[in-house]
DNA sequence: TACATGATGCCCT
DNA sequence: GGGCATCATGTAG
């Protein structure tokens, strides 16, 4: 049977493993409802990060007052500030008292585009390379305007919430898995996952 | 209280 | 392909 459900996506979706919730969001929409209209992305790269054991992972050190999110519900947002600049957006996995989590790495711009590209500095051209609204955590994050002091903690599947992922209906075909990027712990594991061919995935392309 | 570090992206060669 | 901006967080002292 190949049911199509068309929605919120519902907690017990993110109460697995984080890495087949990793390899479960590619396909699906990230949604961001603003007083001017929606903004989406359709979400075509992913990594997971564990619990103890995954030495990349926020939590592997044990929960403390900035990672709690990790060991909370799951479906809930977990937003950091990195490198002085960047927020990056992830999904807490497991029940309550298991850490883990899914970084969001990139999205395909579907709704609202104009309004993230704006929101990147970017001006809509015809020879804009739309890639740069969203391809990489920190891009995808200003283009939704998402933010430690917003965003940490935000249920992301409560009708309620302004941030919201959606199944459309959509099914991701090829998905390529690789390790993570940018890491130097851990590193050999491969949790990252991606939308094979598909141009928005952050990084090079080949 | 100080310091090292990092799930990055931009800009310049 | 590489330098660098820039700061919250955790840990050491």
């Amino acid at each position: 049977m190949d049911r199509r459900p068309v929605g919120l996506l519902k907690p017990e979706f993110f109460d697995r493993d984080p890495r087949r919730v990793a390899r479960a969001l590619l396909g699906k929409l990230l949604i961001r409802k603003t007083p001017r209209g929606i903004l989406a992305g359709r979400v075509v790269e992913t990594e997971a990060y564990l619990g103890a054991g995954d030495a990349a992972a926020h939590a592997a050190a044990g929960k403390t007052a900035r990672n709690s999110v990790l060991f909370g519900p799951p479906g809930h947002a977990y937003v950091y500030f990195i490198y002085g600049n960047h927020f990056c957006l992830n999904v807490s996995c497991l029940p309550a008292g298991v850490p883990g989590c899914v970084l969001f790495r990139a999205l395909e711009p579907v709704a609202g585009i104009e309004e993230m590209a704006r929101a990147r500095g970017i001006e809509v051209r015809r020879d804009s390379d739309l890639r740069k609204i969203s391809s990489g955590p920190g891009r995808m994050s200003e283009a939704l305007g998402i933010t430690r002091e917003r965003d940490n903690r935000k249920n992301l599947v409560s009708a309620k919430s302004d941030l919201q992922l959606v199944d459309d209906g959509y099914r991701a075909r090829r998905v390529a898995v690789t390790p993570r990027i940018g890491i130097t712990k851990s590193a050999e594991q491969r949790l990252r996952y991606f939308i094979s061919g598909n141009p928005f995935v952050s990084g090079r392309r080949r």
